[in-house]
DNA sequence: GCGACAG
DNA sequence: ATCTTGTCGC
Protein backbone atom coordinates (compact mmCIF):
# COMPACT_ATOMS: atom_id res chain seq x y z
CA UNK A 1 0.00 0.00 0.00
CA UNK A 2 1.12 3.56 -0.43
CA UNK A 3 0.79 6.90 1.74
CA UNK A 4 -2.01 9.16 0.41
CA UNK A 5 0.31 12.11 0.92
CA UNK A 6 4.03 12.11 1.52
CA UNK A 7 6.59 15.38 3.21
CA UNK A 8 10.32 15.98 3.14
CA UNK A 9 12.39 13.83 6.19
CA UNK A 10 15.39 15.26 6.10
CA UNK A 11 14.38 18.67 8.49
CA UNK A 12 15.47 20.19 11.78
CA UNK A 13 13.85 19.73 14.84
CA UNK A 14 12.12 23.18 14.33
CA UNK A 15 10.87 22.09 10.87
CA UNK A 16 9.64 19.12 12.23
CA UNK A 17 7.56 20.49 15.02
CA UNK A 18 6.26 23.33 12.19
CA UNK A 19 4.63 20.55 10.17
CA UNK A 20 3.31 18.25 12.98
CA UNK A 21 0.98 21.63 13.61
CA UNK A 22 0.43 21.71 10.41
CA UNK A 23 -0.56 18.02 9.84
CA UNK A 24 -2.40 17.61 13.23
CA UNK A 25 -4.82 20.17 11.48
CA UNK A 26 -6.05 16.89 9.79
CA UNK A 27 -6.45 14.21 12.38
CA UNK A 28 -10.38 13.77 13.66
CA UNK A 29 -11.02 12.13 16.56
CA UNK A 30 -14.51 10.95 15.21
CA UNK A 31 -15.53 7.55 15.11
CA UNK A 32 -15.00 6.60 10.76
CA UNK A 33 -14.05 2.94 10.97
CA UNK A 34 -15.29 0.64 8.26
CA UNK A 35 -18.40 -1.62 9.35
CA UNK A 36 -17.33 -4.89 10.53
CA UNK A 37 -13.58 -4.06 11.23
CA UNK A 38 -11.98 -7.43 9.73
CA UNK A 39 -8.13 -6.72 9.31
CA UNK A 40 -6.08 -4.85 12.25
CA UNK A 41 -2.26 -3.98 12.06
CA UNK A 42 0.39 -4.05 14.55
CA UNK A 43 3.60 -1.91 13.92
CA UNK A 44 6.38 -1.64 15.88
CA UNK A 45 10.37 -1.07 15.59
CA UNK A 46 13.63 -1.85 16.65
CA UNK A 47 17.15 -0.50 16.43
CA UNK A 48 20.40 -1.89 16.01
CA UNK A 49 23.91 0.77 15.80
CA UNK A 50 22.95 2.12 12.73
CA UNK A 51 20.16 0.41 12.02
CA UNK A 52 15.75 0.79 12.54
CA UNK A 53 13.94 -2.11 11.94
CA UNK A 54 10.24 -2.28 11.23
CA UNK A 55 7.73 -5.24 11.28
CA UNK A 56 4.29 -4.76 10.19
CA UNK A 57 1.66 -7.49 11.53
CA UNK A 58 -1.56 -7.94 9.82
CA UNK A 59 -4.49 -9.75 12.16
CA UNK A 60 -7.64 -11.31 11.60
CA UNK A 61 -9.12 -8.48 14.12
CA UNK A 62 -12.01 -11.42 15.29
CA UNK A 63 -9.46 -14.51 15.95
CA UNK A 64 -6.03 -12.55 16.47
CA UNK A 65 -4.96 -14.60 14.00
CA UNK A 66 -1.76 -13.75 11.91
CA UNK A 67 -2.22 -12.87 8.60
CA UNK A 68 0.63 -11.74 7.25
CA UNK A 69 4.15 -9.94 8.41
CA UNK A 70 6.11 -7.90 6.14
CA UNK A 71 9.28 -5.93 7.27
CA UNK A 72 11.99 -3.19 6.39
CA UNK A 73 15.17 -2.15 7.50
CA UNK A 74 16.61 1.40 6.89
CA UNK A 75 19.73 3.84 8.35
CA UNK A 76 18.55 5.93 11.71
CA UNK A 77 18.60 9.42 10.24
CA UNK A 78 16.28 10.88 12.79
CA UNK A 79 17.75 10.97 16.39
CA UNK A 80 15.35 10.18 19.07
CA UNK A 81 13.36 13.34 20.70
CA UNK A 82 10.76 13.38 23.26
CA UNK A 83 7.98 14.58 20.98
CA UNK A 84 9.34 13.77 17.51
CA UNK A 85 9.70 10.16 17.36
CA UNK A 86 7.88 9.82 14.51
CA UNK A 87 10.03 11.61 12.48
CA UNK A 88 12.51 8.78 13.54
CA UNK A 89 10.79 6.01 13.31
CA UNK A 90 7.92 6.67 9.98
CA UNK A 91 10.50 6.14 7.51
CA UNK A 92 10.95 2.54 8.12
CA UNK A 93 7.44 1.71 8.30
CA UNK A 94 6.71 3.24 5.52
CA UNK A 95 9.26 0.79 3.82
CA UNK A 96 7.74 -1.80 5.61
CA UNK A 97 4.01 -0.94 4.62
CA UNK A 98 4.65 -0.49 0.95
CA UNK A 99 5.58 -3.92 1.01
CA UNK A 100 1.79 -4.87 1.99
CA UNK A 101 -0.84 -5.63 0.50
CA UNK A 102 -3.67 -5.19 2.00
CA UNK A 103 -4.82 -1.69 3.71
CA UNK A 104 -6.22 -2.69 7.31
CA UNK A 105 -8.98 -1.21 8.56
CA UNK A 106 -7.18 -0.23 11.68
CA UNK A 107 -3.32 0.01 13.27
CA UNK A 108 -1.99 0.01 16.62
CA UNK A 109 0.62 1.84 16.96
CA UNK A 110 3.69 1.76 19.92
CA UNK A 111 3.38 5.37 20.70
CA UNK A 112 0.96 8.09 21.67
CA UNK A 113 -1.52 9.14 19.41
CA UNK A 114 -3.10 12.90 20.30
CA UNK A 115 -1.63 12.37 23.77
CA UNK A 116 0.95 14.67 22.16
CA UNK A 117 2.59 18.40 23.01
CA UNK A 118 0.87 18.71 19.83
CA UNK A 119 -1.80 16.06 19.65
CA UNK A 120 0.44 14.67 16.93
CA UNK A 121 1.86 11.64 17.99
CA UNK A 122 3.13 9.01 16.07
CA UNK A 123 -0.21 7.30 15.80
CA UNK A 124 -1.61 10.40 14.27
CA UNK A 125 1.48 11.00 12.12
CA UNK A 126 0.71 6.74 10.38
CA UNK A 127 -3.02 7.90 10.36
CA UNK A 128 -2.80 10.88 8.30
CA UNK A 129 -0.38 9.38 5.96
CA UNK A 130 -2.35 6.60 5.05
CA UNK A 131 -5.47 8.62 5.93
CA UNK A 132 -6.40 4.88 8.02
CA UNK A 133 -7.99 4.58 11.69
CA UNK A 134 -5.51 4.06 14.26
CA UNK A 135 -4.95 3.56 18.06
CA UNK A 136 -1.84 5.19 19.90
CA UNK A 137 -0.86 2.65 22.30
CA UNK A 138 2.39 3.61 24.69
CA UNK A 139 3.84 1.42 27.74
CA UNK A 140 4.72 5.48 29.10
CA UNK A 141 3.34 8.67 29.66
CA UNK A 142 4.40 11.39 27.49
CA UNK A 143 2.21 14.49 28.76
CA UNK A 144 -1.15 14.89 30.58
CA UNK A 145 -2.20 13.72 34.20
CA UNK A 146 -4.42 10.62 34.95
CA UNK A 147 -5.38 8.98 38.52
CA UNK A 148 -4.15 5.44 38.90
CA UNK A 149 -6.66 2.94 37.32
CA UNK A 150 -8.27 0.30 39.59
CA UNK A 151 -6.20 -2.65 39.61
CA UNK A 152 -8.33 -4.72 37.56
CA UNK A 153 -9.03 -5.62 33.97
CA UNK A 154 -10.47 -3.29 31.92
CA UNK A 155 -9.77 0.06 35.13
CA UNK A 156 -9.22 2.73 33.25
CA UNK A 157 -9.01 6.86 33.93
CA UNK A 158 -8.98 9.80 31.64
CA UNK A 159 -5.73 10.98 30.96
CA UNK A 160 -6.13 14.69 30.79
CA UNK A 161 -4.14 17.69 28.56
CA UNK A 162 -4.73 21.43 29.24
CA UNK A 163 -7.77 20.93 30.46
CA UNK A 164 -8.78 18.10 27.93
CA UNK A 165 -9.09 14.75 27.71
CA UNK A 166 -6.61 13.23 24.97
CA UNK A 167 -6.51 9.59 26.16
CA UNK A 168 -7.40 7.16 28.97
CA UNK A 169 -4.58 5.26 31.28
CA UNK A 170 -5.90 1.60 31.12
CA UNK A 171 -5.63 -2.00 32.98
CA UNK A 172 -5.12 -4.68 30.66
CA UNK A 173 -4.52 -7.16 32.95
CA UNK A 174 -4.76 -7.33 36.63
CA UNK A 175 -2.11 -6.03 38.41
CA UNK A 176 0.00 -4.73 35.80
CA UNK A 177 1.06 -1.68 34.72
CA UNK A 178 -1.60 0.72 32.77
CA UNK A 179 -1.16 1.61 29.13
CA UNK A 180 -1.69 4.87 27.50
CA UNK A 181 -4.06 4.81 24.76
CA UNK A 182 -5.23 7.67 22.91
CA UNK A 183 -7.00 8.24 19.13
CA UNK A 184 -4.27 8.47 16.45
CA UNK A 185 -6.73 9.06 13.72
CA UNK A 186 -10.57 8.30 12.85
CA UNK A 187 -11.35 7.09 15.71
CA UNK A 188 -12.86 8.47 19.50
CA UNK A 189 -11.15 7.68 22.53
CA UNK A 190 -14.06 5.59 23.95
CA UNK A 191 -13.71 3.18 20.51
CA UNK A 192 -10.05 3.33 20.84
CA UNK A 193 -10.10 1.87 24.37
CA UNK A 194 -12.80 -0.91 23.11
CA UNK A 195 -10.50 -2.28 20.52
CA UNK A 196 -7.18 -2.50 22.95
CA UNK A 197 -9.34 -4.28 25.08
CA UNK A 198 -11.15 -6.69 22.27
CA UNK A 199 -7.42 -6.88 21.46
CA UNK A 200 -5.86 -8.12 24.26
CA UNK A 201 -5.66 -11.96 25.01
CA UNK A 202 -3.62 -12.98 27.84
CA UNK A 203 -0.59 -10.41 28.17
CA UNK A 204 0.18 -6.79 28.90
CA UNK A 205 -0.16 -5.88 25.42
CA UNK A 206 -2.70 -5.92 23.16
CA UNK A 207 -1.92 -8.79 19.95
CA UNK A 208 -1.08 -6.49 17.08
CA UNK A 209 1.72 -4.76 19.20
CA UNK A 210 2.95 -7.59 20.62
CA UNK A 211 3.25 -9.62 17.76
CA UNK A 212 4.95 -7.09 16.23
CA UNK A 213 7.37 -6.45 19.20
CA UNK A 214 8.37 -10.00 19.15
CA UNK A 215 8.68 -10.29 15.07
CA UNK A 216 10.69 -7.50 15.11
CA UNK A 217 13.30 -9.28 17.56
CA UNK A 218 13.72 -12.23 15.62
CA UNK A 219 13.78 -10.10 12.44
CA UNK A 220 16.75 -8.12 13.91
CA UNK A 221 18.80 -10.64 15.33
CA UNK A 222 18.79 -12.47 11.78
CA UNK A 223 20.85 -10.00 10.34
CA UNK A 224 24.83 -9.59 8.79
CA UNK A 225 25.30 -6.87 11.73
CA UNK A 226 24.08 -9.95 14.45
CA UNK A 227 25.71 -12.45 12.78
CA UNK A 228 28.85 -12.61 14.45
CA UNK A 229 27.58 -13.16 17.73
CA UNK A 230 25.29 -16.07 16.38
CA UNK A 231 28.05 -18.25 14.96
CA UNK A 232 29.75 -18.30 18.23
CA UNK A 233 26.65 -20.09 19.54
CA UNK A 234 26.95 -22.45 16.11
C1' DG B 1 14.37 28.75 36.78
C1' DC B 2 13.85 23.52 37.54
C1' DG B 3 12.09 18.98 36.21
C1' DA B 4 9.72 15.76 32.79
C1' DC B 5 10.29 13.63 28.65
C1' DA B 6 6.51 7.93 23.73
C1' DG B 7 10.60 4.58 21.64
C1' DA C 1 15.11 1.64 22.18
C1' DT C 2 19.26 -1.43 24.17
C1' DC C 3 22.50 -4.69 27.48
C1' DT C 4 20.11 -9.71 29.88
C1' DT C 5 19.22 -14.86 34.14
C1' DG C 6 17.11 -15.73 37.58
C1' DT C 7 13.67 -14.67 40.68
C1' DC C 8 9.71 -12.91 43.52
C1' DG C 9 4.70 -12.69 43.53
C1' DC C 10 -0.21 -12.77 41.90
Amino acid sequence: MQPVQSHPWTLSAEEAIALQRKLATLVSTEDDLPDPVQTVAGIDLAYNDKQAFAAVVLLEASTCKVQQVVSAEIPVQFPYVPGLLSFREVPAIMRALEKQSVRPDLIVCDGQGIAHPRRFGIACHVGVLYDLPTIGCAKSRLIGKADDPAPTKGSYSELVYKREVVGAVLRTRDNVNPLYISPGHRISVRTALHWILKLTTRYRLPEPTRLADQLVGQIKRKTIGSLFADLNEA
